[in-house]
DNA sequence: TTTTTAATTCTACGATGTAGAATAGTTTTG
DNA sequence: CAAAACTATTCTACATCGTAGAATTAAAAA
């Protein structure tokens, strides 16, 4: 009785707002501001809204997390369709890094996912990407499988290690070691050197 | 007043127990059965002990938390100093995600601690282990940044894929390529070939 | 013997996720 | 047009969690 006093029921058809895209966009700006996963109270709050709300449209808040997840793969760089494939790798890789950095807390929604998660849509693009080295099925997922885990162990470092600043840049002396490594390996095989 | 009720104050002398090391191996123990962290109040209940009297040993519960993980340490695999070192990188590498495999959820607080954390042994063993290669001191660091990543990644993986099992082995392409990049850079660098 | 210190239990608080019921509009149906 | 069904919301309540603070009791020191 302090000052709000919500009535009870379905609200009157006018002002209603309140829908999924509403409290997806909600919950994600407050992740960027408070580098956290919020809990539904505060997003509840937030929206103005009593926390059970939310679960009219989610069935749990894992739920909604997954599809806060999903909705982040409109950021994930887009190769352009150049053949420095390092480069685009490169680009792709540090995207992916900050989807993840601003939205702490998500990695392991992210993994438990089965599809739509931005991580597939890494890996199709990563595909597409190293396409033209032309490299063998088994060798493409080593090499995949090395990136990705890579990246996905990095953003915990970035996570867990509130003292430094993000350093994205970090990333590039690895990635050059492991493109070499794909690189030389190639080579080798092309003109018989070992 | 159901069965129990414990008197209240310092226990007497005889059968007293309750220590840091009994604390730590029973939460240990629970980890392991339970996959997941257990509740202080869980802890507690399974050591016949109010929950409270957890905190007279350790500040808050991610102080111990960074003890458990401290005393996972002597379960590194110790190299033993054959020149074998890719065999050697192998070994070590299986034994650290075990362990994050086993203790699930110790990886954040793993990261999270300045030291003495089982990822600064790790990196000892590597050196150790690494050394024969002789590499230049940037190279040996992005290798080791993008092992050490790279298994941080997979556990994370492996912990989130509740489906599937434990596939230690799936680390062997991607660390054989990682290796084949090392060995290769350094051939083309000894005889010239590009 | 008194005082201090050590080791414990009790009580309680504020988060958190969420189950279940009450409520009040809106839409559909007879 | 009234009744029934559905939709969208709030309210109340519970279990679990970490943990602060005080009370309590035994042991150790003075």
């Amino acid at each position: 009785m302090t000052v709000e006093d919500k009535k009870r029921g379905r609200p009157q058809k006018d002002k209603q707002a309140l829908s999924k895209e509403l409290i997806i966009n909600v919950a994600k700006q407050m992740m960027l501001n408070n580098k956290k996963v919020p809990s539904i109270r505060a997003i509840s709050t937030a929206l103005n809204v009593d926390a059970m709300a939310l679960y009219y449209y989610f069935k749990n808040k894992s739920v909604l997390l997954e599809e806060i997840t999903t909705s982040l793969i409109s950021d994930i760089y887009e190769p352009t369709g150049s053949d420095d494939w390092e480069s685009e790798l490169i680009e792709l890789s540090k995207s992916y890094l900050t989807i993840l950095y601003k939205y702490d807390g998500l990695l392991k929604t992210l993994l438990s996912m089965s599809s739509d998660s931005p991580a597939d849509v890494f890996i199709g693009r990563f595909s597409f990407i190293v396409n033209p080295l032309s490299l063998e099925k088994s060798q493409e997922k080593a090499f995949l499988d090395l990136l990705v885990d890579y990246l996905h162990g990095f953003s915990m470092a970035l996570a867990c290690n509130s003292t430094q600043a993000l350093a994205l840049d970090d990333i590039e002396p690895p990635l050059a070691l492991l493109f070499q490594g794909v690189v030389l390996q190639k080579k080798t095989v092309a003109n018989g050197c070992r």
